[in-house]
RNA sequence: GCCGCUAUGGUGCAACGGUUAGCACGUAGCCCUUUCAAGGCUAAAAUACGGGUUCGAUUCCCGUUAGCGGUACCA
């Protein structure tokens, strides 16, 4: 046994599985964050496993992208994570044993006779047919001289193969109808054998880990059978599984990159707040069973069950995803919400350290509290906001045609920053009276001074209510905006 | 083709034999209003189809259809 079978005994042990074959995929990400909740709801271990067994199409530096998903969705492991390209003899030694206790056979087959493919005679133009169940190798009879036999099972001619599924429940297969699967493949040069393959790695290593449940995709309920009997012939009671469903694209196909961003490290990108990300995806596919769906993470934790997962696959809604972040960009308690947009202003140079301690750093909360029921992402703090944060804004064309198109409007703010200037008092409500007795004063609705004035100061149509705004952004700099606003007209 | 899984409004989920089939997103309208959001209210919108079982089916069984998954010396 490695160290990996040595960590604490009885308890669950879950373990997340990614090969470094893509990015983190929505999918994947949904799969390891139900392994992590169910992992820290039973109190037990979370595992990383990295399966890199496929030298061909195993791309090591896209570990660090998927790594970097994971935590930012606040998936963390007590274990690994490990490299099956680490763990190669425990493979080796699984399919030596089997073959020694007459459960695998060497076959010298070349693997094209074992491929499937396109078979017009026998189901119609283009139609895909097995080839072959039931190999002539496996009564170890023909050897081909100077060829490398692969180890396959020797699946029981017969019979049905059952295991529970803790979402889809007891499930049986007949065996008739799984292949003598390749368990480790031929070897090379001076090797016996070579790279073992998926269904011998992944229980080999599962038993080794001790994994008590595997929580996984939905489509791997075929290699499921396969695997329990690869269990039994090892000498292993098999673990419980948990099958979760796949995650569709609007059109109900499979999720993939033409259905937009599947890499979670694009949401990332895009601002979204890694609680409410996590948030959406636990509520895709699982359900607490009632109808609340506003669920924290500590709140996720408490009701998360394998019961609750759902056996129809769903469709990811990007739309459902915005609307819970700016859910949570509303209600997350500040403390927790100014870390991101400190972050975000970083990221776009606008962050000024006098916001992190002190008066800077109550005027800092004070302006995200006001600025966050409009914000949709991260990232609008700087673009949108950019004026609350920064003295080098432009006044949006849109907004001027729109709000200062009254040839009174020059007029109006002219006088609106002298009163302002007079204040002997900054706060909503003495900005509120000079501002509408300015109005009052030219003759026009407050309404319209209101709307020149926002433009004015913050470049845009749309900002949060106006005197909130000028306190947030002080006496000097409204009255230097509105005065620089005047320009604009010569 | 074969094997398997699934099937509640456009979408995500509730209802685990008895409800006027509930909630949320989205959509439409109204209210609020200082812009835009938010918020409040209202509306349209579903048990895929056909057979059973049952006093009674969204719920249990069978079939059909559809979607998805698998069918590799990929994972």
């Amino acid at each position: 046994m490695t160290d990996a079978g040595k960590a604490q005994a009885g308890s669950v042990r879950v373990r997340f599985a990614p090969s470094p074959t893509g990015y983190l995929h929505v999918g994947g990400a949904r799969t390891a964050l139900f392994n992590w909740l169910f992992a820290r709801k039973e109190r037990g271990a979370m595992i990383l496993r990295i399966e890199d067994t496929d030298a061909e199409r195993n791309k090591p530096e896209l570990l660090t992208g998927i790594l970097e998903g994971l935590k930012w969705l606040g998936v963390d492991w007590d274990e690994g994570p490990y490299y099956q390209s680490e763990r190669t003899e425990l493979y080796q030694a699984a399919g030596k044993k089997l073959l020694a206790n007459g459960s695998a056979f060497l076959c010298y087959c070349p693997p094209e006779k074992y491929v499937g493919g396109d078979h017009a005679e026998e189901g119609g133009e283009g139609t895909k047919v097995r080839r072959i169940v039931r190999c002539s190798c496996r009564d170890g009879k023909p050897s081909t001289p100077g060829t490398k036999p692969a180890v396959r099972f020797k699946v029981p001619v017969g019979g049905t193969t059952k295991f529970f599924d803790a979402v889809f429940g007891e499930r049986e297969f007949s065996n008739e109808e799984i292949e003598d699967f390749v368990l480790l493949r031929s070897g090379k040069d001076g090797e016996e054998f070579g790279q073992a393959m998926y269904q011998m790695s992944v229980v080999a290593d599962d038993i080794d880990m001790r994994i008590t449940h595997v929580i996984r995709g939905a489509d791997h309920i075929s290699n499921t059978p396969k695997q329990v009997l690869l269990y039994r012939s090892l000498g292993a009671e098999p673990p419980i599984f948990a099958h979760v469903p796949l995650i569709l694209g609007p059109d109900k196909s499979r999720l993939s990159k033409r259905h937009g961003a599947t890499d979670v490290n694009m949401y990332k990108r895009e601002g979204f707040l890694p609680e409410a990300f996590r948030n959406f995806l636990a509520l895709l596919g699982w359900s607490p069973g009632g109808d609340e769906e506003f669920l924290r993470t500590s709140q996720l934790l408490e009701k998360f069950s394998l019961q609750g997962v759902s056996r129809t696959n769903g469709v990811f809604d990007r739309a459902k995803l915005e609307w819970f972040n700016t859910q949570y960009l509303q209600k997350l308690p500040i403390g927790d919400l100014l870390p991101e947009v400190e972050a975000q202003l970083k990221e776009d140079g606008l962050w000024k350290e006098e916001w992190a301690a002190g008066a800077g750093h109550g005027w800092f909360l004070k302006t995200v509290d006001l600025l966050r029921p409009r914000i949709r992402l991260l990232p609008d703090f700087s673009s949108w906001s950019r004026a609350f944060f920064s003295d080098e804004f432009a006044i949006d064309p849109a907004a001027k045609a729109k709000f200062w198109k009254d040839e009174k409007v020059p007029g109006l703010l002219a006088k609106l920053a002298d009163a302002l200037a007079a204040l002997p008092e900054w706060n909503h409500d003495a900005c509120d009276h000079a501002a509408r007795k300015v109005a009052e004063e030219g003759g026009v609705k407050a309404g319209l001074l209101i709307n020149a004035t926002r433009v004015a100061i913050v470049g845009q149509a749309v900002a949060p209510p106006l005197f909130d705004t000028m306190v947030a952004l002080g006496q000097e700099r409204v009255v230097g905006r509105l005065r620089d606003a005047l320009t604009e007209w010569k």
